[in-house]
DNA sequence: GTGGTCTAGACCACC
DNA sequence: GTGGTCTAGACCACT
């Protein structure tokens, strides 16, 4: 469900909220369903409780999760209007995009790896929309 | 000449790097160019000497810069072939775009910015080249 | 596990760093096996944690390492494509090859010595290879 | 006479030092021709006379200068039995090239190299000779 | 407990 | 004066 990478800097909880977080951005997991309870989590992904524990509660800081005592997480949505998070990437999109350029990289190339993100995230949203009608 | 953002989560001796970095990059210190001593960049900055240090040690290795003991520190250019540094921008990159993709942000606005970018960028450099030609 | 020379003007986080990429190269330490601490092994060594550190931290950038903030250091491997390495192993070699052949020492002593080096590895490859085999 | 690479991480007066060492070992220099003066080379480097000073005053202790005061230095030779010397070569040597085995380099490869190196020597030594019958 | 950053201040080699 | 190494000790984030 959700792939952990120990070799990456990026932090545990930081991976495992990166994680819930594109699978309901993309619709994967939809609006009200439960998430796996925190122990299950951690015994899946054999890390400690105390880890997944920070995901779910910063991910519910953030809307994408509610959380209902004694019953566990569920999907709330994707929050609207996260004005302050796009700005955050365009930033961190705008320097790179700088480097990129005086490193002497096309603009045509950087369009292209936007257009191949783009196609990939489309294909994706496609197929789970198939997989949904398979299923009625 | 390089200002840095205490609330950044970013190390300041990563701050210091990207702001060397840039300015070599983008050619406004020139080969060869001493740099402010590692001391005097501290006092200026109101920081501890020996995070100066690393920031300047780790763009020696990186290419950016040449130390001679005893002379000071010295731009050596931008590194040919820095693989390592576009890999690193494009993950960057592609984090941001993904998210934002994610965020529903249109592909188009994205290449917009790019283009944009890329525009600023030439009338910098015929800006230059003008300037250039009026000091013949 | 590591041994360290005062008298030598090589700096002790280069020591360090040496030893450690030795028993990565030598495969005494396998992959994904965990390093001793930095404090753990500072005090080993009697020496400053940062001076540990330092040399983790080089040794990560240069891809025999990696690191988890909270859960340790851990071998990566001996990194692909380490030409920088080669090239400083070279050029070590070009410069003490250089001034033997100046101090009058016979290419054939020279070369001898390389086949003599070359024959002890084998053997060690070799008796790592029984001991496998009567492992199995 | 001698070149100077300020890049290079090696001190300005080990450089100058080879330089010299390099010129007599390889009989460029005959014993008791007399040397630039300090101030001469200073100017000529365009660096600090104390440089030079250290240079000339390093290769006394080493036996391939001798000065006379107020007259100048002067070529001594070669000295004989630098033997400890050749073994801090050979200590260096060998750390390199058990590296190298153990990155796969090949034996043929290193030796070829050592060859090599012999071949530049003698026809340096070839080519002085020549132009030294030349003078005759 | 782990690694990572930062400060303060000492000492050395080089110019 | 310059860069470079090392120590001592604090503080933070992560598990």
């Amino acid at each position: 469900m959700i792939q952990l990478n120990y070799r990456d800097s990026k932090p545990i909880y930081e991976q495992v909220k990166d994680g819930f977080r594109r699978l309901i951005v993309q619709g994967v997991m939809e609006v009200d369903e439960k998430l796996p309870s925190v122990r299950e989590m951690a015994s899946n992904l054999a890390i400690n409780p105390n880890t997944i524990q920070r995901a779910y509660r910063e991910l519910e800081q953030e809307g994408y999760l509610y959380a209902v005592a004694g019953r566990g997480s569920f999907v709330a949505g994707v929050p609207e209007a996260d004005s302050a998070r796009k700005e955050e990437l365009f930033a961190a999109f705008d320097a790179a995009v700088e480097e990129l350029l005086y490193l002497q990289v096309e603009e045509r190339e950087i369009c292209q790896r936007v257009a191949e993100k783009y196609r990939k995230l489309q294909d994706k949203a496609k197929s789970k929309a198939r997989s949904a009608e398979a299923a009625d």
